[in-house]
DNA sequence: CTGAAAGCGCTAACAA
DNA sequence: TTGTTAGCGCTTTCAG
């Protein structure tokens, strides 16, 4: 690759010439600017961006880590941010981490992430120690569904909300045994699985009712054919359910989709609520009524903490936790 | 940040000893690696990388581009490239250029490219121009639906084949008045539509049929909701069809619901096969026959072909076309 | 308006 | 085993 020093020599200028040329800045002869651009584009000149990131002492660019580029919910969100951070002129690229849950930093190094101007990291597998060692001088704000350490800027879902309205609307749609799919039993659990099962207890006790322990379903990994087969075993197993809070939307689908084999309809028999709000729970038959976890809140809330700690302001940590929407179709009545 | 230089001073040796230290490198006294080490310890040492790959020449990362990641292909696209990619060490970072026609490659600069050591460019809106412009002493290798310039390697997916086994399946299985959504009826079209359009055309001709020219519908952006509408107005407006191949995974999703919002029953009245084989696709109610694009043989030939550039090996130009498999399910009978 | 020098943080090559 | 030197390609600073 040619570097400026070759356009320099070429064009018979010094390299600073061929530099403010090249970067558009005033007090260059229109004549030399011709000159130099004619080299740079016999040469077929192209900036390194690397070299002039190590010299800005910034590389223009922030990333955004997610565990799973196929999962949708996260993809969604990635062109969420891609959408707002184009018109603004910046450069995003996508980190994916895998999920393992034996530690996200080792595929996204600390060192990697320095790399960047800001960081949106999406955490989902990663231990508390590893997060609580993350350098709070690197602009950094945490997307994820458990608490973070205090001194790091953090956007959640509205886990717990969503949770309770998803279920109080099948309750208030006359559900009476309602299948937690993707919950879990244990109470200490504050993750994301812990919140949504704490909001379909926090529905079913503001409704007086007492959920039957058995319909909270197991799928730990949040796949549509795991909740498909949880399902499917559940009923021919003798459970009795007329509602089921999924999760996630991907959860609701291969819920539906077991629902639908075992001979189940719904809305009629079975009514389903999901939690994602994917693109596609729209268009599927029925309709998948589901919480709407609001991420475009999420991305402007999270990118103007980030703007503000890149900014180098010196402002208060921010914990948020966004507003949800229910959005009512077809799989409940 | 410390550096290289504070570290050496903390630890009284000098950069280099440091350097060593830090990368492993032997010929190190256990005395002064321990003192090192205390020092990277104390003062949070991390590598800049910038300045490591300015030195080295190289990033050690290998860039994914794609339109859009809320697009489950791309989705799940970039998912398996991570997964072949991250056991053999290697970083991958996705970058989206937002499918904008207009050019995607001022949202994904050649010196940007220039940054990776090796690129996959999944083309959709980039003129035939800006693609030829691309320098070829990047290793990159294209994914992209349309015939490239010919001194690019190209991985393509069998689109013509695809596209006629699908609807040489609706035929099979008794179909006879097919549509195809998304398709085109300009024959100049060599992209991803003209030729799975072409590849319909061809299933009817070896059958001895004659496609109605009005079967041919026009979603172009291949979005669910466009899709639904589509097949809605066709249906409302008197076409009768007993078949559908829709061009993706996603336009068959539309189709479906649009067909059931219609009052058709799939796939008793209407068969309907997709192209993409999403992950969702299995788990529709009823699950959605398609043509899986062997997104496994396309992450592997296409790094195959990368490494190969990346390494320095002076190969033939390669454009190949991948192999493709019907997967029947119950949109059709 | 143009140029020379310095240095961002790192490592290969050589010297001690 | 450890240290010194040079330079990756760029831009800031200061001097013509």
């Amino acid at each position: 690759m040619p570097t400026l020093k070759d356009v320099a020599k070429a064009s018979g200028v010094s390299v600073m010439t061929v530099s403010n040329v090249v970067n558009g800045r005033p007090r260059v002869s229109e004549a030399t600017r011709r000159r130099v651009l004619a080299a740079v584009d016999e040469l077929g000149y192209q900036v390194n961006l690397t070299a002039r990131s190590l010299r800005a002492g910034r590389s223009g660019t922030i990333a955004l880590s997610i565990p799973r580029a196929d999962h949708p919910y996260f993809g969604e969100l990635a062109a969420a941010v891609a959408d707002v951070l184009q018109p603004r002129g910046r450069h995003l690229v996508i980190e994916q981490t895998g999920a393992s849950r034996e530690g996200e930093l080792s595929a996204l190094s600390q060192a990697r992430l320095q790399m960047y101007d800001g960081v949106l990291l999406s955490v989902v597998g990663m231990q508390d120690a590893e997060i609580a060692r993350l350098q709070s001088d690197l602009p950094l704000v945490l997307l994820g569904e458990k608490t973070m350490p205090a001194h790091l800027d953090q956007v959640m879902l509205g886990n717990l909300e969503g949770a309770r309205l998803a279920t109080a609307h099948l309750i208030e749609r006359g559900a009476r045994r309602i299948a937690i799919v993707g919950g879990t039993v244990d109470p200490t659990d504050s993750g994301m699985v812990g919140m949504r099962t704490a909001g379909w207890r926090a529905a079913h006790a503001a409704a007086g009712l007492v959920p039957d322990e058995r319909l909270v379903l197991p799928p730990e990994h949040f796949e549509m054919a795991e909740a498909r087969a949880a399902i499917r075993a559940a009923v021919a197993a003798g459970l009795e359910l007329d509602g089921v809070f999924a999760v996630t939307d991907q959860v609701a689908i291969g819920v539906m989709a077991g629902l639908h084999e075992s001979g189940l309809r719904i809305p009629q028999d079975v009514q389903v609520v999901g939690f994602d709000d994917l693109a596609v729970s729209e268009h599927l038959c029925p309709g998948l009524t589901t919480i709407d976890p609001r991420v475009d809140l999420v991305v402007s809330e999270s990118l103007r903490l980030l703007e503000r700690r890149m900014s180098g302001e010196d402002a208060e940590v921010e914990h948020l936790v966004m507003p949800v929407r229910l959005v009512v179709r077809g799989s409940t009545r």
